[in-house]
DNA sequence: TAGATTGTTAATCGATTAACAATC
DNA sequence: TAGATTGTTAATCGATTAACAATC
């Protein structure tokens, strides 16, 4: 497959195909183009998709247990999805011991000492706003360095760990601008 | 607050800040800076925020159910929450009728005909993937042009409507890339 | 070989920043 | 008035695109 044909499914021009995946390495052949199985693995093993990744959830309300089966029907379901939901934590003590899907809730208190024995790389953040904060803290001290926070609010983390927002409203909340106003034609 | 203040608590630098205002209008006096709450009134009146959103939530299944709970709270709870979930859909006969927090589900197959009396502007696609794209072309026949899909696949969608996609685990695999490789020091 | 397409360099485009006259 | 900060213009920076020698 051509960086043209590659372009045309990505929504990009072929010499940006081209200019981007030259950031990584040589992965063409001159006058035939691109091997597509090929392709796929090596950008895998490039972006880190290509093992395992150990995520726990924490705050198992409505949305928290959503996401439960949602991952886990997708990490059995699909091959070659690596994000595996392996730990729940609530501080809700009437929540802890609980099942979802597979999984039982532990302890917030708990993160810390479980986090490094479970291999947890990623947590996501599904307390309510006025928690996310000090959730995000206790991920630190369990060194996980890698949270995705649904919580509709800005949360300081350390310099070495990445967070990524998932809040649902500011995404609506952007797509308002393009809907016709009362004032426009 | 001038813009440098504005620029340290958005990330970006007084420069950028008073040049993207530029693009809207004047809304500083030199030598004093912004007024915040005229400001934010502004900006939010610009942006679209500043009256009823109606919205549609079409698949009422675990996730679907979570974000009924969560949008209906922020809208009752959070004074300016413009976002406002109104009806809901799904294609399951037997979810048909049946009571999430305050709404009703209905039937997909009458989206097009309620859509307009409701004042329908928006809709929350909460969909299995292999049904996305026909619910899109739903609400293409109901005439919403701004989407946010959850289903992790690509929708082709009228030139005239926007869509959003709020894959989780896209995200997800976008952080996957700043944990530590197996390979790396 | 002839045609096609890569990887890369140079040109272009757009976005960000620096600088400053205007003025509160 | 003197100091501060805007809105805007010019300079800089980075990202995208065009072009092309290399070569499959």
């Amino acid at each position: 497959m051509s960086s043209h044909e590659l372009g045309e499914h990505a929504g990009v021009s072929p010499a940006l195909v081209r200019k981007d995946l030259a950031w990584f390495g040589e992965f063409g052949k001159q006058g035939v183009g691109y091997e597509v199985a090929f392709l796929r693995d090596e950008l895998r093993r490039i972006l880190n998709l290509d093992r395992e990744i150990r995520v726990a959830l924490i705050g198992v309300g409505s949305l928290g247990s959503a996401l439960v089966r949602y991952q886990h029907r997708r990490y059995t379901e699909e091959p070659g999805f690596n994000l595996h939901l392996v730990a729940l934590f609530d501080s809700d003590p009437n929540k802890v011991g609980a099942r979802v899907g597979p999984l039982q809730i532990h302890r917030l208190d708990d993160l810390e000492s479980l986090a490094p024995a479970l291999g947890i790389q990623m947590a996501i953040i599904t307390v309510p706003a006025e928690n996310a904060q000090e959730v995000a803290e206790a991920c630190a001290r369990a060194h996980i360095k890698a949270l995705l926070n649904f919580a509709p609010t800005k949360v300081i983390v350390p310099a070495d760990t990445h967070i990524a927002h998932a809040d649902v409203s500011l995404e609506m909340q952007r797509l308002a601008y393009y809907l016709d106003g009362a004032d426009e034609g």
